[in-house]
DNA sequence: CGGCCTTGCCAAAGCGCTTTGGTAGCGCTA
DNA sequence: TAGCGCTACCAAAGCGCTTTGGCAAGGCCG
């Protein structure tokens, strides 16, 4: 049923049936109840590519995500970070739309995107410091929100992030203050944003702790299990171990406790972890009563909703300045720290 | 630039420079590489909703994800099932279309998706035993392929899955092999199809060794971590706690692992866990040389590519009868089993 | 009662593409 | 030289919707 047969069954013209459904009001109450009725008992719904082609509206979010030519992986967070943007998308009958690109055409597949026009505007996943899209997209008057920022990045944009330096000065400084001076950091890939800014914010806490960084302490790299579990390994193998892990993710505490245990030690007495905690679903840590890591916590699924609350209303108010929010974090202590025992 | 706009620019009717870009042979070698060289040079795009109006093809694929509105987690196997996926769509010049759909409404979500025309086929998640969505799929013409199965649909359909019979079957067969005689099940939740074929190979494989289960060993519940912790601890401090963990996902043996551990004993030697592996790339059990858990391993990701294979293979070929496919499976043996003490 | 708003509807254009149904021009054959 | 079949192009219709620009009919005013 499409909207010709529709007005025809309602001896209507199809503008008024259209106005109808939309809520224009130039239709008689009378008459929009009828259409309304008859939309209901046909089951009609407009054509999405048609509506589209006549609005200039595409109705739709496309979010992409770059998939690097030598590291495969998924972001593990993607799952619920997606879940959050897309109930607010389904609010507003948003539809969602995934890329995964090659990070070698990225721009190309950006310009494309504008000028196929399938999207409204998009998601800028895992920003760089210097994160090149953020020009491009600017450039391309195409609306987007960035999860996370870009440093290095001058110009206003809008982005959704969590206070990355404070929540790692905040988990180094929940450390330092149990008296541990041998802190490792477990990091993400340094090139990307929140992880530098980790780093920052764990610098920062043992400055104010009065510590110095130990470069053999700090670590980089894609945060698996695996990845906690040997590079803990080989740390504590060493001479002077460190007595406590800073770690990015959740993922790769459970391999850094891992590691803790097959030493033979006891964490939360012997070696303390605190992690970053992105709530994510299929992975709590603990209960909320009794979390298990100690460290912070920000939900990265209340993160996606507020990054598609920002887009959907950039999008709305075009010409809008571009707007930004940060998404709290809370310090969790939970029983894999402990004093420092020396 | 549009067709108007590009075909102006070449003297040329939209006839012959649409023709000349979709490969038709009524345009000379010449023009076409004239047509050719000028889309370049102004980096013409068809604007996809246009030709989706003229051609009827959508040119997207839809994932409908069911959010249930009790358990609110997200499948950690999503994201790379998806990224397989995807990269099969996106060769094919298809894009991915994500939905949340609340259990509640979803048939009438099929419908509209069908109706309003966004898609030309989409992929069905999470199958339950009798899963009412095929029915309906089959009702709508809407091309469509299960990731999974539903048992207890007679009528053929289009599916992908692993052979979760017989990879239980062997990882439950490894275990028995090694001696255990109390084996506990931690399985997904049993409506859905996969965690009840997982279900039916561990019972076949404790019938082959003689072995009866015991149903307050078998549990089923969302497979998260502290799932795998909790139930494990508590059936560790029974007075006749299993010897051995059959566990449906990694994650959840990563919390029985915790839990064997906290309670002082030592995983593949007090006792032996063996687990399903997806694959997960932010997941991997150890190296592939040097395995960690044993268990059997299936890649996920192959699975997504191989349903988006044959997803539009079904599409281009209305009429086809469903095709289906298995992915393999392989035993991977570890550190996490050993021979039952007693 | 003529003129002017409002109200409630409609015809038709247009969004940017594909595709149908041509036709002009050319070389060939009978 | 008329007729035929190609080749290489084009005009226009159509996909299903929204939106512009009307226009009758009725109510109200002076």
């Amino acid at each position: 049923m499409n909207l010709k047969q529709l007005s025809e069954q309602l001896g209507l013209s199809q503008t008024t049936v259209s106005r109808a459904l939309n809520g224009y009001p130039e239709v008689s109450e009378k008459t929009r109840e009828r259409v309304r009725q008859a939309a209901l008992d046909f089951n009609y719904k407009p054509n999405t590519r048609a509506r589209s082609l006549a609005t200039g509206r595409a109705m739709a979010i496309g979010h992409v995500i770059p998939v690097s030519t030598q590291q495969e992986m998924v972001n593990p967070i993607f799952g619920d970070f997606v879940t959050g943007a897309g109930e607010v998308y389904s609010e507003h009958g948003y539809d969602m739309m995934l890329s995964l690109v090659p990070d070698s055409d990225e721009e190309s597949f950006y310009r494309d995107l504008k000028i196929k026009g399938n999207v409204d505007g998009i998601v800028v996943h895992s920003p760089s410091m210097d994160d090149t899209r953020i020009a491009l997209l600017n450039e391309l008057q195409l609306p987007y929100v960035v999860h996370g920022r870009a440093s290095a990045i001058e110009a206003p944009y809008s982005w959704v992030d969590v206070a990355n330096v404070r929540a790692f000065e905040a988990l180094t400084g929940h450390l330092t203050g149990l008296g541990h001076r041998r802190i490792a950091l477990f990091n993400g890939i340094e090139s990307l944003d929140f992880a530098h800014r980790r780093r920052t914010g764990f610098l920062n806490a043992l400055t104010e702790a009065g510590l110095e960084a130990d470069p053999e302490l700090m670590l980089s790299w894609d945060m698996t299990e695996s990845y906690g579990f040997d590079e803990a390994s080989r740390m504590l193998a060493r001479s002077e171990p460190p007595t406590a892990f800073a770690v990015s993710s959740l993922i790769t505490a459970l391999g850094v406790r891992r590691a803790v245990e097959q030493a033979r030690l006891t964490v939360g007495r012997d070696v303390s972890v605190a992690t970053f905690d992105d709530d994510l679903s299929y992975l709590r840590n603990g209960t909320p009563e009794a979390p298990v890591f100690s460290g912070v916590r920000s939900s990265v699924r209340e993160a996606g909703r507020r990054v598609g609350a920002i887009l959907l209303s950039q999008i709305s108010t075009p010409g809008a300045p571009p707007a930004s929010e940060m998404i709290p974090f809370e310090l969790v202590v939970g029983t894999t720290s402990g004093p420092a025992r020396i």
